[in-house]
DNA sequence: TCAAAATAGGACAATTTTGTCCTATTTAAT
DNA sequence: ATTAAATAGGACAAAATTGTCCTATTTTGA
């Protein structure tokens, strides 16, 4: 469904929050372990969610990536997939044509509508806080 | 969301369906053109649902490709996706996890699982004829 | 029998995605 | 000032996906 690259960013992103919620700053090297992500790829992901103003990176001794804790309750996972992925997961025709819609559409462009805005919904109503709720008491994980 | 190979495919799929239908086998140059793909990788991925029991192949002069007649009413989007893709699309961890579940879940699992049901769902329920259905009467397209 | 037309399949090539490594730069602390 | 620890970023490497090409095989029809 998403990329690589996308799964990563998602789960480095809601590591930072957990952190930046304890008001803690979390380093690369944390972040990669955390989240059991291969830590140089990680890097470029983070630099790519900063340039996105995503995420805050502070460079130098004690730097690290953080987030501004008033932003955790406002940060949509789809502001996330779009900064990796762009908008093709829940934009694009299922079987790869070019301009399907509504008027020329492939045989199952209602049907992966149907899905793909249920997707789109679900991406944009839930927002990082939301998902490092479950961590901090131990119900959900990043990695395993 | 799905590979490339399994967006041609479905459209080649589709259209085989849709000339036996009409009693034609179809052939690989017919096929890409109508549905508007690379034509040698195209014969890979209708080697690979032959193999799948999905279409039945014809070797020699006026062979080609075709799928049962009585078959098609049976077909199954899954099935398509799944000689191709695997099952990965609507069974895997919408982060990436290795052993997401709901004893350990990623802090999205019930919200991918319904998105991942819903897919599933869809793609079992809907069968080569219905995609086909659209297309006789120009309602829906295999290209574009 | 032979030629033509079609699929089968192996080898290879191009592109994209995923991932690593090295050097530069920035910053804190001594 | 210097050193150590951290991110930034460019260059490169590996792997996966996408795609091409060539030859072999099968089958039909003249």
């Amino acid at each position: 469904m998403f990329s690589k690259a996308c799964e990563y960013g998602i789960r480095a992103s809601t590591y930072i929050a957990l952190q930046s919620h304890e008001g803690k700053r979390a380093s690369l090297k944390d972040i990669a372990r955390e989240t059991d992500s291969p830590v140089a790829f990680t890097a470029k992901i983070l630099q790519q969610l900063s340039k996105n103003k995503i995420i805050d990176s502070v460079q130098g001794a004690a730097g690290g990536f953080e987030i501004v804790k008033s932003k955790i309750n406002h940060i949509k996972l789809s502001e996330i997939v779009y900064a990796i992925d762009g908008d093709n997961v829940y934009m694009g025709c299922g079987l790869g044509l070019e301009k399907c819609n509504a008027n020329k559409p492939c045989p199952v462009h209602d049907k992966f509508v149907a899905i793909r805005d249920d997707l789109r919904d679900m991406l944009e109503n839930t927002t990082l806080y939301e998902m490092t709720s479950g961590l901090e008491v131990g119900l959900t994980y990043l990695k395993r």
